[in-house]
DNA sequence: TATGAATGAGGTTTCATTCAT
DNA sequence: CATGAATGAAACCTCATTCAT
């Protein structure tokens, strides 16, 4: 990469540097910044990355971010905003395509693990920084979208029970609450590139808790 | 309370107050004031929790705190240490006396699920702060410790494997990470006040995981 | 105007736009973009207006001005001299045209209370940033200029007492001060859209002091 | 000074001088770093005046300021709210205690001179950076303050003429803003060690402008 | 032991200015 | 000429920690 030929204090190498770079167009750069600001959220979390990190992870200066950016924190609302935008956007596509509960809820378990590579970045601050963030007014909308996701997941619940085909003791609420913990909080250890692939991840997943909801999921159906 | 007789700006006042209190033995202070410091990291994380509200919500000054405590850090250090001893400890006593896989994984569980509430503040840190410390020499520990719950926990699954009451086809250490993660992260939203108790917490929790668990793990035994 | 044919985000509109303005010619641009940062100016200061502000107030970026301008003082130097060149002017030809230093008083306030309104810029920096840009070179005229206008009044008030037709007993540099200083300070609050327009401002300020400095001043004269 | 010791970058001679500084208490440490900030807010205004000039001036480093003040605008409160608390408490003890008019405006003059020096930096805050005060929540009473101010002068000008004893076609309002803003502008330039002292000011304003406010105002009583 | 003033590094942000395109 | 990304210095402020009293 560019940034490592750069030598501290040597703007002729910066300038060059720059130049090599600047292929790209303003929202290209735009978005560059945000990637490389996600990274580092995703590794440290949002507080605990400096602006300067990121200036210097993008090669440039901690300021030159705010001609991109009114502040560390829109970064992070770009970043958690696209994330749910689409999350919510997919899980109300499933629940319209399956009606039945059993493989509308596999779907969602599915999507939710897919997400997790993408969008490391947004799910870690959604779960180290979402107390702190909630309560600012710009990130008031996090609230919002996590209701309706909830009541799109409880929904998928409630409805199997309704139809017999859930186990009907469950708590959906809770019950939301534990698949989805679980899930999101594998960011913190899921890597692609190791042992499991994020389908292996969500299957066995899958095989854990699906005995616990349906009554009778048992790929090779019971003969008693 | 000695607090109620306090006046703002008055030193005098301040010192008398500190003369009553002071009745308390150094360990009992240190004690004291490691409570107060872990409730505010239960609260708002580790890093987000300046040494001056510890101090403000024990009736002290900052500086004063570094006459019990090395540094901010040696405060977690006690809170994490504090809580992991306990808690390996209960797990190896737990499996020690249930030899059957079954028993034993639902005593652990309970046993995870009661720590939280006693035991908030390091839950929260190692889940929130856990990467940024463990690369601390002073928390090396950390890394042993985890360890060595995880085989406790895996043992106990390999074990209902090998048994053949436990589903065979499950990774368990996967098993393992998704049972502790969704147990833990709870930490985050369960308030023994609220709806549920921690033992009803624990039982959905059960009911959702175990039937993906065992092979035949209804609590009434199936009849036909 | 093109500024409503423009379309944020909008580069190509943008520029389509530039072009349609670009009728003028360079020192209409140049007189254009020194009106919009006047009215900044006036409005905030000098040192608390941007140049970001200057630029999206005339519908160009910042780094645009810089084709015009060396620097921002570069454009509160236009202003200044502007005001400083045709007030002094003004003033010249006053005493130049009146002898009796009474009539020459009355009409050198008037001329400055009607250079409140096209000069507001010129004289709030003038009040709140004077002694910061005297300093650098490039405003040492500042001071001479001041000292020009200085000469003009306190003659005018010299020679009224030294005819005998103003109080004797008054200190003629201090008088000045006073006298400008209660007609500048005027911009802060003098809308000319308000309650009073300027030549009604003027009267009343006229019939304050000139009674205080001429031996017999009242518009109907006295009979003893 | 201590802070003239001083040498950059050694901690020894810092210490010393401290140590050397430290008699004093609490409060008085605050005081002094009021005093140190209102000189410099004084010359070079409010916003103008860096916090690490302040920490210079008064030999510490920016961030301890921040030990006895909330914000760089904690302190231009302290300098404003003391300054208004006892201007106001003046000017109610003048209006009391003189019935008549006359004596009551020159009381009021005189003790708007005699402000101007112990309240410096004050006065050029309010005149300097008013507006861009004024709409911080912080400084929402200076407006308040303001009111009860210009009500106390104009009801002294407004008695003055409902006796008989001041010109009749004065507006009010208008005549209190010249004579305040003729007087508190004087801050600029008045210095005590100067040509006149703050007395001699205020006679020669007092001779300026009671002539145009008073029906019979000379010194030697007309006979006619 | 407690105080509380001070440190000093580092945080986010602002802004006049430059310059390749 | 205009753009707009970048600079880099400097702004205000925070905070764990130290230390003389």
């Amino acid at each position: 990469m560019a940034a490592t030929k750069r030598q501290a204090g040597s703007s002729a190498t910066r300038t060059e540097a720059r130049a090599a770079e600047s292929k790209q167009s303003s929202s290209q750069r735009r978005q560059a910044l945000v990637e490389v600001a996600a990274e580092l959220f995703a590794e440290s979390g949002f507080r605990a990355t400096t602006v300067r990190q990121i200036g210097e992870a993008a090669g440039v200066f901690s300021g030159s971010l705010y001609h991109h950016f009114d502040s560390k924190e829109a970064i992070a609302d770009e970043i958690l905003s696209t994330y749910l935008d689409g999350i919510v956007r997919e899980y109300k596509s499933i629940v319209k395509e399956h009606t039945d509960p059993g493989t509308a809820l596999r779907e969602l378990v599915r999507a939710a693990f897919a997400s997790l590579e993408p969008h490391r970045a947004a799910i870690t601050i959604l779960q180290n920084e979402r107390s702190y963030l909630a309560e600012l007014p710009r990130f008031a909308y996090l609230t919002k979208v996590e209701n309706e996701v909830r009541r799109i997941w409880v929904k998928v619940l409630d409805t199997g029970i309704a139809q017999g085909s859930f186990h009907k003791d469950l708590d959906t609420k809770l019950t939301y609450q534990f698949l989805r913990d679980a899930i999101w909080v594998a960011v913190r250890w899921f890597a692609p590139s190791g042992r499991l692939s994020v389908d292996q991840l969500a299957d066995q997943y899958l095989k854990l808790v699906m005995r616990g909801i349906e009554l009778d999921s048992d790929e090779a159906p019971r003969l008693w």
